[in-house]
DNA sequence: TACACAATACCCATTTAGGGGTACAAATGG
DNA sequence: CCATTTGTACCCCTAAATGGGTATTGTGTA
């Protein structure tokens, strides 16, 4: 039996932690494990047998990494979804969590209902994308997505390469590598792939 | 002086409303209208001196029409950011709201920072929307945007015109005006401001 | 250390796109 | 009812993109 894609809890402190999973696990959530830092929350998704789904992240947690940018990286890591638990509603915090595209920003105090509603929209989410499956995914190295991403701009090839001081050629080799690997025919098709498949 | 982007309340308890007027006054919003039902929300935005940035709706309202499908209707009317409001957590409510993309769904009982945390977030999608107007539309015909679809879906123009059993050169010529009109440089730039800009 | 991969760069070739001009019938809007 | 827009189609040309082959360098990692 498939079991339900694996939520991942980072909360420092141990009873707001604890309730949670308590809460989830009720729930018949998954819950892969708690995190109390980034470094912790790191090792548990590689050592899980799967990426986390959705990460339910305390903003203001210990350590040099803070909630935010922890979120923001997991999520670009593993293509999670993103929830929000914070004490904090000043507006630069917000904005800064806001950036991530989280599914939801919940307040403290919280009530279940609540929690559990977020919950529910990031499955949503996640189910929705996986209804709509157009390309796996663009396999293109850094390299390949700045050019990429200039040609979207508007560059031409010659463009690219003087804004990149290389040559020419080798903007021509980067183009026609992104589509053959990915087994595509233009230049448009693959913005408009990079714009819907992320 | 300019005003802020107004809100406009919909929900049909009216101490809830006011009290959700009282407190979003409080804080300075410009409240465009309270609105009990379907009929009163579309009279209050059409008259209003200019269109509500975002609304706050309650999902369970008066009337035929439901907050959902009211919510959903104004948005697209009006490029409005949605905050819903709802007591209710179940499943089937939670996945029709999340259709419509809300910036939030705020679960009854809540308490004033979450609605104003919620209204934060709205006000700073709309500022972000407003800081990267990169074009303000793409001005395509009906079967300009048809062409266009299908270069995207990496045809190229033989393709296009074999399949709307058109000449090449009327392909061509239709991409050309494309370019001209709305004074971009290539097609990957035109298909990326389609789907930034819709 | 050996191997894979990313990034660089050149050669060749053909096809396609971009940019210019012109024209005309049908549809649309004042 | 007339002017504008839209869709259609042709001509020209140059620049760019696509597709193939090959090779060198560094950078990690098995």
């Amino acid at each position: 039996m498939i079991r339900n894609p694996g939520v991942l809890i980072i909360e420092d402190e141990l009873i707001t932690a604890s309730s949670i999973e308590e809460l989830l696990l009720e729930e018949d959530y998954e819950v892969i494990g708690v995190a109390r830092e980034a470094g912790d929350a790191l090792r548990i998704c590689s050592q899980a047998i799967e990426p986390p789904a959705v990460i339910v992240c305390d903003i203001n947690i210990k350590g040099r990494i803070q909630g935010v940018e922890l979120a923001g990286h997991l999520k670009e890591l593993y293509q999670c979804e993103v929830i929000f638990l914070t004490a904090y509603a000043d507006t630069k915090t917000v904005k800064a969590a806001f950036e991530t595209d989280p599914v939801m920003y919940v307040v403290k105090p919280y009530t279940d209902v609540q929690l559990l509603v977020a919950l529910q929209m990031a499955f949503h989410k996640i189910y929705q994308q996986k209804k709509a499956p157009i390309q796996t995914r663009l396999d293109l190295t850094g390299r390949e997505k700045e050019i990429a991403m200039l040609v979207s701009q508007g560059l031409s090839s010659k463009q690219v390469a003087r804004k990149l001081f290389i040559s020419i050629e080798t903007v021509k080799t980067h183009r026609r590598r992104m589509l053959q690997k990915n087994n595509i025919s233009s230049f448009p098709h693959l913005v408009y792939l990079m714009s819907t498949a992320g």
